[in-house]
DNA sequence: TTGACATTTAAACGATCGTTTGATACAAAC
DNA sequence: GTTTGTATCAAACGATCGTTTAAATGTCAA
């Protein structure tokens, strides 16, 4: 039997433990002894469960990482669902409190965005999953979002565009914490959080080029 | 003599290659081999001109991307030295075109923004040096230029804030190549990387809550 | 209790890693 | 011509890598 009470604990605790150290560290920079090592279980333990290294990489993303991504997304969701009337305001605040203020943890939040950095960055073969299951949908999703509620339309092009712009900060405030901290003088709390939330939101309105600013959700 | 015609070629071969493939593949997923293979030199080069591996990590920063760096940085200088009288418009314009469609080729904007990432997302001890030499100064210096030209004033942290929104979308549009290029379904000719400047300016220029805009530069 | 199957284990595999070694080639200094 | 020091070279070092193996252990059905 795969598992009798409802769970491999050891597959668990390899894919929990592989998630942190590939966000920390990399794909190559972490051995498969290493990730053995912290989940406490054998060394073949990777190959008898997952294959191979590289099949526990990808593992990773398709039930950790994309579940988290949807987590996010339905708070997007239910952050709207709650507004009775939508507004350009509404909408990018509950984008920007989803990914910088939301359902995730700290330690989430920062592996959320390294993962997705990484990939970013020098695809793997994870990408065209997360591209196609989470990235493009999600970016559709907020297109016609904003779309149905901005006051002056533009194309499709430049729809993107500007969602890309909100995104870049939403995804740099996030991975690039060291840096933002150390320049800013200032630790990643809630109440720094709740000020880039801020931040992202009216500078990504002024952006957008929404005149009247409305108050705080 | 360390150098009798005023070059050690190996050491320079080294230096760059090893850029490439640092800023492509990352620290660890490079070996010494590879290195010195593509540099068409022994593998013990690498030991008796740098030391060891991560020396030469270091010394690609020191010696090829600070240089680099501040390449850009001079370009976005003369661009603003070039214009009469300054404004909002042409300090941001001269920013994103500096960094987007500046003095570097495409492959260097690409390794160079790959390899400032990957520092950003886990520092290591090249990082401190980025920070201090280039990074810090180099926010500093747009800091100044814009509180001298801005409209309306704000305090130091949000004007520091500003700048980091600026320039989570100069790094997102030059990093995230792949999935810009993949979803707007562009490719990243001179045109595509224009209008990503026009994108970067207006966007920035509206979030910075400047009224009226001006023609292009 | 027995047989079948899933999982874990210790040990080893060959490959590759970063680094070191000692010999050699070569230039300028004496 | 000899010495001195730089640079390159093939070869090897021990360590670590991902993966495989075969035996041991555990678990449930028959």
């Amino acid at each position: 039997m795969s598992q009798k009470n409802g769970e491999d604990l050891t597959r668990e605790r390899i894919l929990d433990t592989a998630e942190v150290l590939f966000a920390q560290k990399g794909y190559r920079a972490v051995s498969v002894r290493e990730i053995t090592s912290a989940a406490e279980c054998n060394l073949a333990a990777v190959n008898y469960h997952f294959g191979n290294k590289e099949n526990l990489y990808l593992e990773v993303f398709r039930s950790r990482w994309v579940p988290r991504a949807t987590r996010v997304r339905e708070s997007f969701r239910k952050s709207l669902a709650r507004q009775g009337s939508l507004s350009e305001a509404k909408v990018v605040r509950a984008l920007a409190q989803a990914f910088v203020d939301g359902p995730l943890s700290d330690d989430e939040r920062l592996r959320h965005s390294q993962l997705m950095t990484r990939e970013m960055t020098q695809p793997t073969k994870a990408f065209k999953h997360v591209a196609e299951q989470v990235i493009q949908p999600f970016f559709k999703e907020v297109s016609d979002q904003l779309d149905s509620v901005l006051s002056n339309k533009v194309g499709e092009e430049q729809m993107l565009l500007n969602i890309f712009s909100i995104f870049a900060m939403v995804l740099y405030f996030n991975f690039a914490r060291v840096a933002v901290s150390r320049l800013t003088g200032r630790k990643y709390d809630s109440a720094f959080r709740a000020l880039l939330v801020e931040q992202i939101t009216q500078f990504s309105l002024r952006g957008l080029g929404v005149e009247k600013m409305e108050e705080q959700g």
